[in-house]
Parts: structure tokens; sequence; C-alpha cells
DNA sequence: GTAGTTTTGGACTCTCAAGTCCAGTCTGGA
DNA sequence: TCCAGACTGGACTTGAGAGTCCAAAACTAC
């Protein structure tokens, strides 16, 4: 790819990413190829090393990136303001809506299970989306502390972590077994687990 | 593969079953190829296909029964006996100090985010192992509120659907960012929870 | 021992997907 | 207008891995 990209350039660049994204999610990584990705995005063998230059793991890089920043904006407004019950409740209602309507189709788990294990510079990307979760969860704790809503005597870190584990795993049971059921239990009693101490 | 097997014949097919299982515990299903398994158990292209005559994928349902099988009695005798705080405790540590041993190479990820979801057969599998542990889980935290230990204001069936969630993502974050603090966390907040209420 | 079956080794084919290459088209600026 | 560089299409090469085939060795039962 050249290092200057004209408007045409940069949206087929785009519509690349975002069909491959699309693609990985529906079929998984292991199953998707080059082809697939072309035929979805009406691209070019050759548009798509042009753009590419490094090949299949040059995009499946850019697209566990664009995943990871997926992941946790479609968790917004709320992940940033966990400073109320209501504030807790509607990222709980969120999160658990937001992958009861996806089903399978998962950026989170092809992002922590397929894109994110096969190389360094992608497990980087799955540990800094681990690493601000669990900062913005960790965060939330805080201030209900500082608020006076959560008891000061609750161990903060344990908590965050704690429940992004839960989610983690109920979403991934889910995609096993079909049922939301493991995610609610886990994101409930993390929640609720603030309450007492 | 013929019907009846010499013992010959059955210690090969184990032999298959194992090296493969290592192979893909050590490396994953996309990257393991029948020919490394080949290798590693001294076997031939025509042993593969005489013992698996359906090729690989029913080579890797096998692979997938039996990581389901050690999944759960790798936490044996703890998981079936959870009838005091003692053991509860012991559970955990037999988990954490498993997962700590093993690193990366983990047959409950490979079968839940690998093997597991390619056919609908393998999704049986994984349906299954989630089910049983759930089960187990569940039927400690029961004893646990019969003996009068936990209160039976408890609801037990989502503090162990909580609790199964919890050591998945654990597990998963480990094999992400290599730290085991997340299952620790998990574990010691899901048994935690039986105490309050 | 011998007939029948199981087990084994390995060469071979076939398919599929990644990556290369280049000619042709479009675009923006001088 | 024109031309350099960006963009596009698609044929082609290459390599790898799944699966086939068959002959030879080993074993079992009689």
């Amino acid at each position: 790819m050249s290092d200057t990209l004209t408007a045409k350039g940069a949206d087929t660049r785009r519509r690349i990413i975002e069909g491959a994204a699309a693609e990985i999610r529906e079929h998984g990584v292991s199953t998707t190829t080059l082809d697939d990705i072309r035929a979805r995005t009406h691209t070019s063998k050759g548009q798509l090393f042009h753009y590419f230059p490094r090949g299949r793991e040059e995009l499946l890089l850019v697209v566990a990136q664009h995943e990871a920043d997926r992941v946790l904006s479609d968790q917004q407004p709320h992940l940033a303001r966990l400073t109320s019950w209501r504030a807790w409740h509607a990222w709980r209602n969120a999160v658990v809506d937001r992958y009861r309507a996806q089903g399978t189709s998962c950026p989170l788990s092809v992002l922590m299970t397929e894109l994110g294990r096969s190389t360094p510079a992608a497990r980087t990307i799955t540990t800094q989306l681990i690493s601000q979760w669990e900062s913005d969860i960790f965060a939330g704790v805080r201030s209900m502390q500082k608020s006076g809503r959560v008891s000061a005597a609750l161990d903060a870190d344990r908590a965050a972590k704690a429940l992004l584990a839960g989610i983690q795993g109920g979403v991934s049971i889910m995609l096993a077994t079909g049922s939301i059921a493991h995610l609610e239990a886990a994101l409930d009693a993390g929640i609720e687990q603030l309450h007492d101490v």
C-alpha cells in the first residue's frame, strides 16, 4: 500500500476491514478465506494485497484491533460512568442485550479465542482490551466507594477482575450452549457482591 | 476401521488420540495437521485413516470427547464432594494449581473455543461438559444449604452458573494475558458469595 | 502351517487457498 | 491536457494438507 490514500482508496480499505470483520464474526477465522472476503467486499485479489501488503496476517491484525475497539465502544456510554446503581444496571442490561442480539456472531469471542492468540501483536491487542475494560470497571467500583454507596472494605481490584472473568465466561458459555443464563448470572452475582461485604 | 480391534490395534488407536490431543493442546486445532499427528505418534497416513475412516473430522471429535472427560476428571475427587468449606477450598486450589501448571496448553479452552464450535456433534460434547460441571457445583451448593452452612435463601442455581462462568472466563483471560489473577478472583468471589446473602 | 483378517508404510492424487504479477483504468495536480 | 502515481481485475504460480490406494507385514484362529 502506498503511504498516501485517496478518498476512494481509504473507502475501499475500510470496506475490506469491515467486510472481513463481519465474515470472521459469522464464520470464524480459520474458515474465512481471502476469497470470501474478496467476494463479500466486491474487491479483487490485487486490492487486498494492495492495501495489506503482508497479506492475510496483516489484515487479521487490523481486524483484531477493529473488533477490540468495537467491544468497548458498544458498552458506552455506560461503562465509562458507573457512578450510581442505576448506571450499573443500565450497563448490565446493555451487555446482556448486546450479546443476546448478536447470537453466535461475536467480536469478543473471535478476538479472545481465534484472532488473539495467533501472534504476539494480536496478543497485545487482547491484553490491552482486557486491561482497559478492567480498569473501567475498577474505576466504577472506586467511584461507588468514594460516594459511600459501596463499602470501603470491599476489594475493588478483586471485584473488578471477578466481574470481568464472569462476563468472559458467560459469553463463551453462551456461544457453546446458546443460553444467556450464565452471562446474566455472572453479571448479577458480580454486581450484587458490591452490596455485601 | 474394522469392528474388531486387536490389542495392538487398540493401543495404536489410543496413541493417536492422546498424541493428537497433546498436539492440539500445544499448537491449536487449526495449525495441527494430520502430518504433525502422524509424526508425533510414529504412525502412518494409512493408520490414521484406518482407525478414523472419516478422517480429520472424526479424529477431532474423538479428541474433543477425550479432552472433555479430562477437564472433569482433573478436578476430582474434589468436585464430586463439595460438602464442607474445606472441600470447597481444596477444589479451588486444585483448579488454580492445575491451570497455573499447564500454562497455555489447555484442554478446556481448546474444547470450548476451537473444537467445540465446529460441528453439531462437537457442540453436544461441550454442552454436556458445561451441564455436568454445573450440576456438580450446584449439588455442592445444595449440600451446603442442607447442612446449614449456606443460607437457604441463596439462589443456588445462579451461584453455580456465576461460578462456572467465572472459571471459564478466568481461564480464557489467563490464556490471553498470561495472568492467573482473574481466575483466582473469580473463584474466590464465587465461593465467598455463598457466605453472604 | 495356512487362510483370513488386521495392521502398517508410504507414494500418489486432488483440492483449495495464499500470494505474485502485470496490464489496464482512474484521479488529482501542474 | 497530460502524466505520475494510485487503484483495480484477474490470470497464474506455489505450497500445503486432506484423503486414496495398495502391497507387504504381522497377527489370529483353526
